[in-house]
DNA sequence: TCTGATCGCGCG
DNA sequence: AAAGCGCGCGATCAGA
């Protein structure tokens, strides 16, 4: 391990410099300190990359990695001290440790800027030093105290794959801003003038959304109506004599009036030209690439956030500007029912694993206990792991628990945890939060009123940690998904080059840049760009990083992961 | 006039 | 189709 502690300002120079410390498994130095000038930390790094392939322990890889990316040196393995210790103090596993009681969680910063593009390349630490950096003692301190945490855990090999994949996943989302994700401007643009008509100037609405309102304030016989002011709407539509009790699209579509299908369209329209209009476009594509920020650790369950761009919302109708360069394919890879199949794994329901034999698992369990009746049995799956309890979900629960008690009761007993105030785990030990001070003082009521309330909060917290176990234990084998991935792939890369290098010819793309490219990773889906000739290797190798995911997190188990490829040009055409 | 909450809608 | 979970974001709205 090689540690890598907040640059310092030299008094007499004015230079910065960063200090290099090698440590031994254990997180003690082991050796004399090594300081090293700014301008030549890249390539230090890289330096050392190529002889050790040390595991990098810094504070935050996002204060260090975007600039070696930058400057073109890229890392093999890195532990995080920031998102582990967020891990470790709040985990059950840990919480006897004299780390956990120490240490307070820290909010994953998002104050951040993304890059644009960075003017000047070559130095490290242009930018204005992040106050209270941690210093080397400290750091090396708070390494130690993570690693014991970790050995005197309940899981300590759970709990170690856990922080290595979530600072692999570290790497990754730097990775993945850094590249970015191929995106067709002609293409974005020739979808917005389609729907919208030409690009207006100024803040106008465009030709097409504008004659969409120009027809519902007629229909509605409304010449003033904003059509975005939802109380406007919600008025005008009633003078119309339309009851409608919210102006929710889906609210709408039940309804027959004239009004509605320009509304309907008007809605549609303005959310493209809102979101992900000219305006987006001009803001977060440039180069041919769309750079949207990951935030690792910005979800309690382990997925990811993202800031700038709604990067894990790329609407189906622009899909199509995410497009593969000349020469170039996009592999698109999800995990199909990826939430259901691992409610499977960790209740340990045979009945249901033999369901998941197939290749989809509700067409499975619908054939076992529900006459066949497909949709059904997948509105009985999703409503037992998001906790409804009306509708046809909630009375469909009493036939699924029928015929697949342990996945239900594994559920419900999580239901029951949060219900009472416990805290609930993943599979590879990451913990929900505990309840605030102002639910456990909720808790304690005598008056009729406020005891409902207090009934309805628990119960919202019941619903919380139910699903948290699941989408956090999805979360956590995607995360092993893409560690994976992203191990054969910096493998496959390394050997492309090699053999560029030594002069072997493997085609005229083989000039050491044509190697395939992580370029999108979203919940439980992951995409490849990739030169055509290497689209078959990359297939088998997301295949087999899930099959390894699958081991990692639950051994030899008789449930199956099945991966979902798509070879495509265009986004748009996937799955 | 600024700020935080709410609505509505996009994604998994 | 939502419903039941988790997010981000833009426009509007309410309140200082």
């Amino acid at each position: 391990m090689l540690l890598a502690s907040a640059p310092e300002q030299r008094q007499a120079s004015g230079e910065q410099f960063v200090q290099l410390l090698p440590l031994d498994a254990s997180g003690a130095p082991a050796a004399p300190a090594r300081i090293e000038a700014k301008l030549e930390l890249a390539a230090v790094v890289a330096q050392w990359e190529k002889e050790a392939s040390p595991r990098w322990v810094w504070h935050r890889t996002q204060d260090w990695y975007p600039q070696l990316l930058a400057a073109g040196v890229s890392v093999d393995r890195c532990h995080d001290l920031l998102l582990c210790r967020n891990i470790l103090v709040s985990s059950q596993a840990t919480s006897a440790s004299a780390y956990a009681r120490g240490n307070e969680p820290i909010p994953v910063e998002t104050a951040e800027a993304s890059l644009p593009e960075r003017a000047d390349q070559g130095s490290l630490f242009d930018q204005p030093l992040r106050q209270s950096q941690p210093t080397a003692e400290e750091l090396v301190a708070d390494l130690q105290g993570q690693l014991e945490a970790v050995s005197g855990s309940l899981h300590p090999g759970r709990l170690a794959l856990l922080l290595a994949a979530e600072s692999a996943g570290a790497l990754s989302a730097a990775e993945m801003q850094h590249t970015g994700l191929p995106w067709r401007e002609d293409l974005h643009q020739a979808i917005l003038s389609d729907a919208l008509g030409p690009r207006p100037s100024g803040f106008q609405r465009p030709d097409k959304l504008e004659a969409l309102a120009a027809e519902l304030r007629n229909q509605l016989n409304a010449p003033s109506l904003n059509p975005d002011s939802p109380q406007e709407l919600m008025r005008a539509l009633h003078r119309a004599g339309i009851e409608v009790r919210t102006t929710r699209s889906w609210e709408l579509q039940q309804l027959q009036h004239p009004a509605i299908a320009p509304l309907l369209a008007y809605k549609k329209l303005s959310r493209l030209h809102t979101a992900n209009g000219w305006t987006w476009l001009d803001q977060w594509v440039h180069g041919g690439r769309f750079r949207p920020e990951y935030v690792v650790g910005g979800v309690v369950s382990g997925r990811w956030a993202s800031r700038g761009g709604g990067a894990l919302q790329i609407p189906k109708n622009i899909r199509g500007a995410a497009h593969a360069e000349k020469g170039w394919k996009l592999v698109v890879a999800d995990a199909s029912q990826l939430e259901p199949r691992v409610l499977v794994a960790l209740a340990r329901d045979t009945g249901m694993a033999a369901a998941a034999r197939d290749k989809d698992l509700y067409a499975g369990i619908a054939a076992q206990g529900f006459g066949g009746d497909r949709a059904k049995a997948k509105v009985a799956l999703l409503g037992a792991i998001y906790g409804a309890t009306t509708g046809e979900s909630g009375r469909l629960m009493p036939q699924l628990a029928k015929t697949y008690p342990r996945a239900v009761a594994f559920v419900e007993e999580a239901a029951r945890a949060g219900e009472r105030g416990d805290i609930v785990s993943t599979r590879l030990g990451r913990s929900c939060p505990p309840p605030s001070r102002r639910w456990l003082a909720g808790q304690r009521t005598t008056t009729a009123e406020e005891q409902r309330r207090a009934d309805a909060e628990a119960r919202s917290r019941g619903r919380f940690t139910r699903n948290f176990v699941v989408q956090g234990s999805a979360a956590d084998w995607a995360a092993c998904w893409l560690a994976e991935l992203r191990r054969r792939l910096r493998f496959l890369g390394a050997a492309v080059e090699a053999g560029a290098g030594s002069g072997e010819r493997g085609g005229p793309e083989t000039d050491g840049k044509s190697v395939p490219e992580l370029v999108f990773f979203l919940h439980d889906e992951v995409m490849v760009h990739t030169p055509e000739s290497q689209v078959a290797l990359v297939r088998q190798l997301i295949e087999e990083s899930a099959r390894a995911a699958t081991a990692l997190l639950f051994g030899e188990i008789p449930v199956e992961f099945p991966v979902s490829i798509t070879v495509v040009d265009s986004y748009a055409d996937a799955k």
